[in-house]
DNA sequence: AACCCAAGCAACCGCTATCAG
DNA sequence: GCTGATAGCGGTTGCTTGGGT
């Protein structure tokens, strides 16, 4: 777009005369807008950087606030719930990573991109397919994503045995307010410990405090669009003609509330466990039968153990034989083992 | 200790969509 | 309806860091 040519050059030009800056933010910088936002708040991010005292442009202000500043970010690694909700959006909807972190409360959309791009794209690459390619996308959905679901069971199974004793909920650090052990938000940032689901850097505390610290409860209304979308109210404001409407609503997995814990509340009712063995014998032709069970809603797909059944998952078309599935179960075991250690 | 390399991530870029005057 | 400003998106780049040699 011309307009947008003009405006990069002015800003060029800017830059070349000194009175714009690039590159990373300084603390100072972070100061300024964290103290600028919480006092006047978001939007008109040019003459926000101008009233600020930023020489930084709008676009950069803005990214920096929504990328990195913002209290109600979520900070530290993509939980396994996390990483199937990506996988199984991404299936959905492609790239569209703003859409996708809509359904991500605290990550954004950067984020989210930047995962796909070194985790997924990485496996894809150690597979030596294209991570675009149908068989990539087989991959995912009956190797990886099952044991996802199972890692989180087991997960979960873990954190219900130890809180099952008469202590149950009386450990439950009260920060928390999504769980014990996979925090999903924080009712201010003066709650978060430095060494638990991120955060600010540790002198920002402080600053923000003092500056009001916005509204952190933010996550945890109904006025969170993913939560709105996700129950469904509002899918009628859908964009997107191919693949969008209404399908949230059909996933049970995909409960209407405000985060991946209680989302994923649904999915632990299914033997996904089971479907991935059962995936994971049919791939490689072991021809094992397993005891019928019930069927395992995992997004699009009905999941079942039923090794008859595999060919209506398409799982009979599913080439496996150029892929070392051991990487595949191994996939982020090391994120895997940190988080289990936790429980 | 120095160097190299790859991974991860923050920031930038180019562009389109939307809104207000 | 036109124009300019702003917001937002997805792709890309480049810096930092940590591990290996």
């Amino acid at each position: 777009m011309d307009m947008a040519h003009e405006r990069d050059a002015s800003s060029e030009e800017e830059v070349m005369a000194g009175e714009l800056r690039r590159g990373p933010w300084t603390v100072e910088e972070d100061l300024l807008l964290m103290n600028y936002v919480a006092s006047h708040g978001e939007g008109r991010w040019n003459s926000l950087a101008r009233s600020a005292g930023l020489k930084r442009t709008g676009k950069s202000c803005r990214l920096r606030w929504l990328n990195y500043l913002r209290p109600d970010l979520r900070r530290g690694n993509i939980t396994p719930q996390e990483q199937l909700l990506i996988l199984e959006l991404h299936s959905r909807w492609g790239n569209r990573w703003s859409k996708i972190a809509q359904h991500l409360p605290g990550r954004t959309d950067n984020e989210i991109k930047n995962y796909w791009r070194t985790r997924v794209q990485k496996h894809a690459k150690q597979l030596k397919c294209d991570v675009n390619s149908q068989q990539f996308k087989d991959v995912m959905r009956y190797l990886w994503m099952p044991r996802l679901v199972e890692r989180i069971q087991a997960a979960a199974a873990g954190q219900q045995q130890q809180q099952h004793p008469a202590s149950a909920g009386a450990d439950t650090p009260p920060m928390c307010h999504g769980g014990a052990d996979d925090c999903l938000y924080y009712a201010s940032p003066e709650e978060l410990p430095a060494d638990a689901c991120g955060g600010w850097p540790a002198e920002y505390y402080a600053a923000a405090a003092a500056a009001g610290g916005g509204d952190h409860q933010m996550l945890m209304n109904s006025n969170n669009p993913a939560v709105a979308e996700m129950s469904g109210t509002t899918t009628a404001g859908s964009s997107s003609p191919s693949s969008d409407s209404g399908v949230v609503a059909q996933q049970p997995w995909l409960a209407p509330v405000g985060g991946a814990e209680e989302w994923f509340t649904a999915a632990t009712a299914c033997d996904a466990s089971s479907a991935a063995v059962a995936m994971h014998d049919a791939v490689l032709g072991a021809g094992q039968q397993h005891q019928q069970q019930e069927p395992c809603l995992l997004g699009e797909t009905t999941w079942t153990t039923a090794s008859s059944e595999l060919p209506e998952l398409g799982v009979a078309d599913f080439e496996i034989g150029s892929f070392d599935v051991e990487s595949i179960w191994s996939m982020d075991d090391s994120l895997w083992y940190t988080q289990t250690q936790g429980v």
